[in-house]
RNA sequence: GCCGCGUUCGUCUAGUGGUCCAGGACACUUGGUUCUCAUCCAAGAAAUCAGGGAUUCGAAUUCCCUACGCGGUACCA
């Protein structure tokens, strides 16, 4: 292959939010711009105005920068070059190549022959026969150009190559190979991308729950998961291995690896990924993680557990969350009374519950502060032993006593956060609740 | 209608003529560890490779046909 200057880009037009099938187009051609050692930049396609939403393009830059998607360079504004594909336009005109009617320019297709054309995904070649195109507009009569003649100029001038879209532009091949040649300009290379599906296999939409990439980080995804995860979507590194770094995927990815069938997109594995980056993650940077994912949620400065209770805790759940999101019911008993529940402690079929309670608050009473962990658990073993309880039962009675909830980070370390005060009002408040509502 | 693309476990996929009665990952089931949950470990179930023909000693892999899905057929991208 001659040795060429690689550069990509990524083209969205601005009629909705960031959407997570945008992302793994934007990855692939941030991917190989930067494999190569190329350029990566930013085309805003506005040109259709009516469909235009002004938040767009705002959304689709913060969320490239928070995917660390990074361009190259400012980006170029469609609808601010009016003037050239105009130009341009009337180019093809004055070399007979196209004509006005009804105010619009149309480029003339030739009607005989055939176009042959090789896609860089999978190689595979597909025949077009002109005897099925028609002449179609480059310049709409409000002046604004058409996808076609803006693509075609713009990645000229841009020097894109190659060009990495969306497989519904597969068909439009023809047309834009044609115009290249009417401009006498180089053609570059394509790679025409799978499509990405819900899993009904129809386009993916907001029926299939979140699919703007802010929601995704709403919904507590780290960016390098979902990266990862994207990336996955039609494409198997060589080695096999899953869990990938940008780097990583810099240096393994290749278009002509890509799977050429629309892909289902899978949000359960997407979690599950998010849970293995969470794990992965340093404690201290998991901290700073689920604070600023607090402090976005909240719009400003963290009340309640603030950066101190975040990182004595961030150990305890790090193994229990997918979602920085998870974190708020896992942990918000620790700031928070709770709000007991007769159903809870019925699970734990204890029919003496409150004389349990009071004999679990005895003994904390004489634990020697500060409460050590092992002579914790070794005492309320040996008190359910001396009850009859097993200890699984002792021990959920009292995490429910002081969490209200029978699923929480390991109960001694929470009490331990808690502190030993805290812990005994909790206790006597279940006393209470258990008194004023017996369960049967 | 016409044109194009696609079709391997529920999902993402490996696989380019023999090493595949199809491998991995997620999800699922079971067991182990355990104060709950999770993590971790182990095992298991799960695809007649869309269907049918052809080529071949031999096909998931090549060729043809059919079916289904998706996309295009816009002065939308």
């Amino acid at each position: 292959m001659i040795a060429m200057k690689i550069k990509t880009r990524f083209a969205p037009s601005p009629t909705g939010m960031m959407h997570i099938g945008g992302v793994r187009t934007a990855l692939y051609a941030c991917l190989v711009a930067r494999k190569n050692g190329g350029m990566f930049s930013l085309r805003i396609e506005d040109t259709d105005r009516y469909r235009f939403v002004p938040e767009a393009q705002e959304d689709i830059i913060a969320g490239l920068k928070w995917l660390g998607l990074e361009f190259d360079g400012e980006p170029i504004i469609q609808s601010e070059r009016k003037d050239l594909y105009q130009k341009y336009a009337k180019e093809l005109v004055d070399k007979g190549l196209a004509y006005e009617s009804d105010g619009a320019v149309w480029f003339k297709m030739p009607k005989e022959g055939e176009v042959r054309f090789k896609d860089l995904i999978g190689e595979r070649e597909v025949v077009f026969n002109l005897a099925d195109q028609k002449d179609f507009v480059l310049l709409k009569s409000d002046g604004f150009p058409t996808y076609h003649l803006a693509h075609v100029v713009d990645d000229h001038l841009m020097e894109t190559n190659p060009v990495i879209r969306g497989d519904e532009w597969l068909p439009s091949i023809p047309k834009h190979i044609l115009t290249f040649k009417a401009f006498d300009w180089e053609i570059p290379s394509y790679a025409h991308l799978p499509l990405i599906v819900g899993t009904d296999r129809a386009k993916l939409s907001k029926r299939h729950g979140a699919k703007s990439v802010g929601e995704f980080r709403k919904d507590g995804f780290l960016p390098e998961a979902i990266l990862n995860y994207m990336a996955l979507l039609g494409w198997t590194p060589p080695n096999d291995k899953e869990i990938l770094s940008f780097e990583e995927m810099v240096k393994l990815f290749d278009l002509k690896d890509v799977h050429w069938a629309p892909a289902v997109f899978d949000v359960t594995k997407l979690e599950w990924m998010n849970g293995e980056y969470i794990r992965k993650s340093q404690n201290s940077n998991l901290k700073t993680q689920i604070s600023n994912y607090l402090k976005d949620l909240s719009g400003g400065a963290l009340e309640h557990p603030t950066e101190e209770e975040i990182e004595k805790v961030v150990p305890l759940v790090k193994e229990r969350i997918k979602k920085l999101s998870d974190f708020v019911p896992l942990t918000d008993f620790l700031w928070e009374k709770p709000e007991y529940d007769q159903s809870q402690f019925k699970k734990l079929n204890i029919k003496n519950e409150k004389e349990v309670l009071e004999k679990v608050l005895e003994k904390l009473e004489e634990m020697e502060k500060p409460w050590d962990a092992k002579i914790f658990e070794e005492t309320f073993r040996k008190l359910a032993e001396d009850l009859e309880l097993s200890a699984s039962q002792m021990f959920q009675l009292i995490r429910v006593s002081v969490s209200g909830q029978t699923v929480t980070p390991p109960l001694f370390e929470s009490i331990q956060i808690l502190g030993e005060e805290e812990t005994k009002i909790r206790i006597r408040d279940a006393v209470e609740f258990v008194k004023n509502s017996p369960v049967a």
